[in-house]
DNA sequence: TATTATTGATAGATTTTTATTATTGATTGG
DNA sequence: CCAATCAATAATAAAAATCTATCAATAATA
């Protein structure tokens, strides 16, 4: 593409040194050479970009105009070439994660700040969703990483970041209300269970519950946002089930809001980060995936001293 | 200078094209050439700017955010290059204008025509968006000049070239049918109207005149082109709001097409024809201006013609 | 499951571009 | 008129970019 790089850099050389001789020297490259750059620069733009005196060299009234955009132009390059060094070992500007709904909610908001701390750069695009939609756009390249459920899928590398334990919530006026203890998930046969749609990998977790002592999760009411499952709940229409960022967040927020976690090693939801394997910044996801460990163990220990 | 400005423009090709082989074609220069090159700059940048998995390439969170500085780059250098040349940059190369749909199919065929007599060498490329895209590719150098609703960004420079009015269309069968005349605006409420998608600059003015007579917009059916509007208008599920444009080339086409002027001094869309500011080719930018509003005053007298 | 097609990477030859040295021609101050 | 200074030219060398041919990996297809 003309006109080179070079040719404007040697056309700037030449016009800030007000000769071919010293441009040369400076730039450490001979002057026929340099001589020649211009000559085919101004034979290729059809204009003269100096004029030569037989003592010094002027600009042209057109290479005075140009020089300006030509200075620009190679600022521009050159932020270019730090840009992208800059970011070795770091993420560029920014960074399209998508994430569970719980998560996105709960915990993006809180880590989006304490990140911003260690990346100032850094610009998080969150997407909500559930874990297959997620992982069908990280495949696709429409995200660079996804907060969600574990999968063994090998175009995937994960790691485990945390695990959520799951809650209950009850209308008020409901017998499992009147205590805040943990609860044997036994007390919970016979009583519909209310959760998300069916993609959510949460609502397999509650059915398998569910089954193991014969109830059933709720068909005729699907929560399309864990805020609708919680409202469901409060009606009367059943049991919802909960992850702990929502339901203890939500629990800080309204003292009223009684929620109960379930008692068994089965109630819980493990949750990881995900990105392509063919990735070429493995590494920062990796340390991406530590820093959000970190994150989540203080908004753990913060929510703990605030609810005691 | 690296990375060199070819190695740029083959950068931003495999962006675009999303494949090597494809980029490379585009460009006319052999694949591993181009491969070479990225492979180059990669190694020299220190970092990898695509994602290669075997059935596509994809950017990195990296080479995403150098994308438009690399864009800007060769925007800048090709201006350079045409301020050198005196402002042969407009009507020798090719100008790629983007146009809102309405401009796109009832304006531009003629204009382009016409503006062919004016001068023989333009070539245009015309592509059609919302305002906001339209003016996002502008910015960022893919588009010469867009043909859209007016913004205040001082990043353009603009002239105001004509105002549409606005039109109905209803199904046959609907009382508004029955006349033709202009219609006063109270005329339409109660009655839910359509427009395109909310991107466009023309669904916003629609939505304030639904506003103003305690109507709405439909949301349920949004049009992503102005024929689907109308479609659904013909189809009974609402009032269509189209720009004048559109509704009288489509009543001159068709007589039994009902179209009827919204008598209101808000029911207008302004047009205007816009820039980028720094480029060097301003002057001529106001000249084709001129000539798009001459051109459009012909159209005007032309089909007035016509329908009387 | 085997086969075919597609895609990007690699190797080596070749062309094109850029740079170097040596030299020339022109101008100007003494 | 001579010596000094500067940019342009010529011949050649070095470097870079590109091409052809081919490979390896991976999807799509039979």
């Amino acid at each position: 593409m003309r006109p080179t790089l070079r040719q404007i850099e040697y056309f700037i050389a030449v016009a800030d040194q007000g000769s071919f001789g010293a441009a040369a020297d400076m730039l450490a490259v001979s002057q026929p050479g340099l001589s020649k750059q211009i000559a085919t620069m101004e034979d290729e733009l059809g204009a003269l970009l100096f004029e030569r005196t037989s003592r010094r060299v002027t600009l042209t009234p057109l290479g005075r105009s140009l020089l300006d955009r030509g200075r620009r132009i190679l600022q521009q390059v050159s932020e270019f070439r730090a840009l992208a060094r800059g970011s070795v070992g770091l993420f560029g500007d920014r960074l399209s994660i998508g994430v569970l709904p719980s998560i996105g909610a709960y915990f993006m908001p809180i880590a989006n700040r304490r990140l911003h701390n260690h990346y100032p750069d850094l610009r998080l695009l969150v997407q909500e969703g559930a874990t297959d939609t997620l992982l069908d756009c990280l495949r696709e390249g429409q995200l660079d990483a996804v907060i969600a459920t574990p999968t063994r899928d090998p175009a995937f590398k994960s790691v485990p970041l945390f695990t959520e334990t799951l809650w209950i919530c009850t209308a008020s006026d409901d017998p499992l209300s009147r205590a805040t203890d943990p609860l044997p998930l036994e007390a919970l046969a016979e009583r519909p269970l209310l959760s998300l749609g069916p993609d959510f990998a949460l609502t397999s977790i509650v059915e398998r519950l569910a089954e193991r002592i014969g109830t059933y999760v709720s068909h005729d009411y699907r929560g399309s946002s864990l805020d609708a499952v919680r409202q469901m709940a409060v009606m009367g229409a059943g049991v919802a089930v909960l992850p702990s960022l929502y339901a203890l967040a939500e629990a800080v927020r309204d003292p009223d809001f009684v929620v109960r976690r379930i008692d068994d090693p089965q109630a819980v939801h493990e949750i990881a980060l995900h990105w392509r394997s063919r990735s070429p910044v493995s590494q920062d996801f990796e340390q991406l995936a530590s820093e959000l460990i970190v994150i989540k163990k203080e908004i753990q220990t913060q929510r703990d001293e605030r609810l005691l």
